[in-house]
DNA sequence: GTCTATAGTCGGATAGAC
DNA sequence: GTCTATCCGACTATAGAC
């Protein structure tokens, strides 16, 4: 969301430093990462980054807005298509097919977007311990997604989209969702797995979208 | 689970550089964090941490150690109490009674508890970047919470604990109470809570309970 | 815009006195 | 077991030529 789209055609230097600290920014963290090792991957002289990015925590503050816009780019076509259809909503049909629909689309993203390994790291450490990047992340596509799934649980369950009750109901939803990515280590070792790979994406996205719906109907209709 | 006990009343220069260590470690990371900071809030002297553990990465080590003891403290009373009762659980009220038990002492421990602010982010960054340290936490309390939970969820939908069905539920069950923990920024900031107090204990809990109950009756008896 | 060279700092580990 | 002193490597940032 700044000036320029790295995720363009281009090849310059700044994206290729864009590029290579997404990569070692996530594989190793802030601290583990240094800024010769990015430029040597970047195929770029150290010097470039004080240059392009005024230094060490520019470029990671940039790598931020640019895993941000990326996400959004993936989220934001079924995000904006369900935010329009919202008013036409009447039937509990159409409101589970749309929260059916974000969901799908998050978890594709989440657990078998193999570009979403690069970001996930990164972001969970911002989860852990937040720094400027997670105003940049939370501030582009968290809210909304966030807002956006709320909204339709509590349309489901009959209460206000910020009734805690509502809230609480919508983060269990994500962290089915999440649970797959922040344990995967624990997660593929149960399953005796090495990765999630496409044969696994319909099982495990009809369970998700089973338990949403189960658990919409326990919370159905009970409105304080 | 080595030879010496920090839990213990000790206050050698071992346990103190043991209780820096997490701490430092648990909030910057291995790579953030430098052996002279340990040092500093032990009180002890520099050289302490390469006699007494070998080096940095011996420290961590004995740190993730620690955790993971302190951790089976908190769980195993629970998971023995349930494993030993395994052969009787007859009835589903029983076997449902016992997940229920395990959900919400492991949902206490992950959510509301305290000390677990400090191991949460070490475990979480061995989870997405697994070290020699996972391997510890692994082998101690994840793989035996783990089994527990698949052998009854696999009972109560009619699977065996290994059927990836089976897994697959415990795992998103697990995910619900993690995600907490794992997504705690962002969770709060929707909430507009600045922490997870124990009034919030109860209202969270018996949402956990009902969704783990909803989702169980949904797979039930669909054996394939 | 890109390079080399270097300044200045901080990291972990060790030697050796006590 | 604990200390001081120190080595040496790695880090980020900057100066200044091109």
């Amino acid at each position: 969301m700044t000036q320029s789209e790295p995720s363009g055609g281009t090849d310059s230097t700044r994206d290729r430093l864009l590029r290579a600290g997404l990569r070692i920014f996530g594989e190793c963290g802030y601290n583990g990462t240094s800024t010769r090792a990015i430029a040597t991957e970047a195929g770029a002289n150290l010097a470039a980054i004080p240059y392009h990015f005024g230094g060490k925590e520019g470029l990671y503050l940039a790598v931020a807005e640019d895993i941000a816009d990326r996400i959004g780019e993936f989220l934001l076509p079924v995000v904006s298509e369900v935010e329009a259809s919202l008013d036409t909503l009447d039937s509990r049909e159409a409101q589970r097919d749309a929260l059916h629909r974000l969901v799908r689309r998050f978890a594709q993203m989440v657990i078998f977007n193999p570009e979403t390994e690069l970001w996930a790291a990164l972001i969970q450490r911002e989860q852990a311990r937040p720094t400027a990047a997670f105003e940049i992340l939370y501030g582009s596509f968290m809210r909304r997604m966030s807002r956006m799934i709320d909204t339709l649980v509590g349309r489901l369950i009959g209460r206000a989209p910020d009734d805690p009750q509502t809230v609480l109901l919508a983060t269990t939803t994500i962290g089915q969702i999440m649970v797959f990515r922040t344990a995967r280590a624990a997660v593929l070792r149960r399953l005796g797995w090495t990765s999630y790979d496409a044969s696994k994406e319909a099982p495990i996205i009809d369970m998700l979208l089973r338990n949403v719906d189960a658990c919409i109907d326990a919370h159905e209709g009970d409105a304080s």
